[in-house]
DNA sequence: GTAGCTTTGTGAAACATTTCACAATGCTAG
DNA sequence: CTAGCATTGTGAAATGTTTCACAAAGCTAC
């Protein structure tokens, strides 16, 4: 397939939310002008963000509000449950961890990981914590698909290291670095202060 | 001052903490190819992003380090501290105010606000959780600059609303939505679902 | 002072993304 | 069946971002 931008990726997962919102209302039929009022974008976007995967819409009416949801699940590859591994269940990892808006949207925690002696043992969303040194054993068994990455930054390396060494190929990385990994391994950081950063640089440079 | 890109004031803000990882490791002069390998970029990169702002370096040399910071400092509006104030006293907004990180690096938290009556009146990281209903008669003494926006996604747009309203210009947005505000109000949504959606897209779709 | 080495700063080229604009299509009404 | 309207799908143009490549500059050694 066709390298596909990073950004409308991003776009097609943000339409999917509108149109799950827009099914729930029993609405049927949607243009790409009012998907678009909804996430931001113009209409041409969402026509050519689409036109990537195939045509999905009747000319003159719009796309089917389920068709569309559906191929949107299909593009997405949600059409199936992944298994995410947390390291780290500091507040940031368990809050994520007992957010029902994961499990939702099919992302199940399979298995949690911690240092410190006082969170082994305990659970947290079902899920027992796990002392990190058995991240290897732990995990050969449990076969996850995606790790969270909620460690101190100066361990952060040796553990994305680790998994990348046990094959995982998703990294959602919250330590405030850029982790190196080999090319076939993907990394999503969210990194919190640099966004507030960003709001500090147009605070001091309005436009 | 000429637009400068979204992704070009990130790097900075990168470039920026490595640079005091450097500092502090009393390293006096760097390169952009240095610079650059670890941020994950090229030096080109580098010279470019600075150079819409000026000249910081000395050909042959490459930068001194603590002028260089000093520059990003100023570039990036970090001369001065930043009054946050949170809405959501959640999981995910107890973390985010009790993290050490924000504070040293200037934004202070000075008000926390939420619906539930049970978190009312408690502290989170010294600061006193008042009722959202009020926001207007809190944050017009307090003076916030940006807003920490971890609602609900039902009731986020209204309180985006009830903030623009305030005069708040820089919104960090939590909420699982697209929020409509004013050409002056800057922006920056952190969707934690959509990060997964993009690491299934890939597993899905590796090239 | 000069040669040799290194590294910056920056136009220009290459590449990527978004927007435009319009032919093609399908629906509705009469 | 035809006219009129709405809306898609998509090349082409416009715009934005990254990479290239090289002259300019500064340091070191002698």
């Amino acid at each position: 397939m066709r390298k596909i931008a990073d950004s409308t990726v991003r776009r097609l997962s943000l339409y999917l939310r509108f149109l799950e919102e827009f099914e729930g209302q029993g609405i049927e039929t949607i243009s790409s002008g009012a998907l678009a009022g909804r996430g931001g974008t113009t209409s041409a976007q969402v026509r050519k963000d689409l036109s990537f995967f195939g045509s999905f819409g009747k000319r003159g009416l719009g796309y089917s509000v389920p068709e569309l949801v559906q191929a949107l699940h299909q593009i997405l590859g949600l059409t199936r449950h992944y298994r995410v591994a947390l390291i780290g269940a500091g507040k940031i990892g368990s809050a994520l961890v007992e957010n029902r808006g994961f499990r939702r949207r099919g992302f199940d925690f399979v298995a949690i990981f911690d240092r410190d002696p006082a969170k082994i043992g305990r659970a947290l969303g079902g899920v027992q914590v796990e002392d990190v040194a058995q991240l290897e054993a732990s995990l050969t068994r449990t076969h996850a698909d995606i790790a969270v990455l909620v460690t101190p930054p100066e361990v952060a390396q040796s553990v994305a290291d680790r998994l990348v060494h046990l094959g995982i190929k998703s990294i959602l990385n919250f330590a405030p670095l850029q982790l190196v990994v080999p090319a076939n391994v993907t990394v999503k950081t969210v990194n919190l202060a640099l966004e507030l950063e960003a709001l500090a640089y147009h605070l001091a440079n309005p436009n």
